[in-house]
DNA sequence: AGGCAAATACTG
DNA sequence: CAGTAT
DNA sequence: GCCT
């Protein structure tokens, strides 16, 4: 098991400890080990190789054991019982804003809620709002939390993606004003689902590029339409955004906007290492305190030029998750 | 053995 | 405002 | 759970 699942293992060890009220501090153990984790640079396997997984601060005994073992078998007999005793629903409850394993506990010992079917039910009859702890504007933070969920827990096939982008694409790059266009996002990256279309174009003038995005065939709303942003909602149900840069900010916008968020952390890392500063607008010199110096951004013609500029070989959308692959680039 | 992050939002 | 959960 |  690599290093994510192993992250994510803890994690979810984490908040069934939570559902179950054991000891916070354990709990919070778990997800500190967790976040160590996934911050770590260095290769796991190397880590665990030298033995000095326990070294890292934060890591125990217990959980020195615990990661060995899921990187070595895959498997973990504490994590299988701890899932076995928690209802599949409790967990699916963990979405919604405002519900943590504190309350999602008092929801299943004192209203029988078990699923997130049975909670709306509870919150549509009231009973929520009269449990201690909850109130009247908790139990519409869960409706509302219930429904926002719906919207967003629907992602694509990649394949169905990308037919709605070879229907999209074509007509961006038709229009005059578009100086170049992409599509970013996961749909770039190339996994295996995708949320949000995410479309990205360079232009100076955005005003029309923005008409045409918002009225085109089979929209059934458009959920923004500013200046430089818009976002719109397909029948069924995909949804799609536009944003327009200048050309200058293109590519930093294009790679920002692949991601992936880990990705651009890792990346944002080693520009600061420099003593540069990424983001989706360029990169130049780290502001100092106190010093106002002029020094201008770094340009990009092509992402591989913010690669170069970091001393890093090109990482392709497809690699780029924050596991590694930043550091593998070094050369 | 005994302590254990910090900020924010909500309930009562 | 204090206590509690996130 | 981890750390002192």
């Amino acid at each position: 098991m690599d290093k994510k699942d192993i992250v994510e293992v803890l994690e979810r060890i984490g908040t069934m400890m939570e559902i179950k009220g054991e000891n916070p501090f354990k709990i919070r153990a778990y997800s500190a080990g967790a976040r160590t984790l996934q911050t770590m640079e260095e290769d796991l396997g190397d880590v665990i190789e030298e033995g000095r997984l326990g070294d890292i601060p934060g890591i125990g005994k217990a959980l020195t054991e615990k990661i060995e073992t899921l990187y070595a078998t895959g498997e973990l007999e504490f994590y299988n019982k701890l899932v076995a005793s928690v209802p599949s629903g409790l967990m699916d409850m963990l979405d919604i804003p405002g519900l943590g394993g504190k309350k999602i506990k008092v929801l299943h010992e004192k209203l029988d809620v078990d699923s997130i079917e049975t909670l709306t039910v509870a919150c549509q009859e009231g009973r929520v709002a009269e449990l201690k702890g909850f109130g009247k504007k908790t139990e519409e933070k869960i409706l509302s939390g219930i429904k926002n969920r719906e919207a967003y827990a629907a992602r694509h096939l990649w394949w169905d993606a990308q037919s709605m982008v070879k229907k999209i694409l074509p007509g961006l790059e038709e229009l005059p004003e578009v100086e170049r266009v992409e599509a970013a996002g996961s749909f770039r990256r190339g996994m295996e689902t995708v949320g949000d279309l995410d479309f990205l174009v360079a232009s100076s003038n955005p005003t029309p590029i923005m008409d045409w995005f918002t009225s085109m065939d089979g929209i059934v709303e458009v959920t923004a339409h500013g200046e430089t942003k818009s976002s719109v909602r397909f029948e069924g149900g995909m949804q799609a955004d536009l944003r327009v840069v200048p050309s200058e900010q293109f590519y930093f916008a294009l790679h920002h906007f692949t991601g992936s968020k880990d990705h651009n952390v890792r990346m944002r890392q080693k520009a600061l290492s420099l003593g540069l500063s990424l983001s989706e607008w360029g990169l130049r010199p780290e502001e100092e305190k106190d010093s106002s110096r002029k020094a201008g951004p770094v340009e990009a013609n092509s992402e591989e030029d913010i690669f170069k500029a970091l001393g890093l070989q090109y990482v392709p959308p497809s690699l780029r998750e924050g596991m590694g692959e930043v550091e593998a680039a070094e050369r």
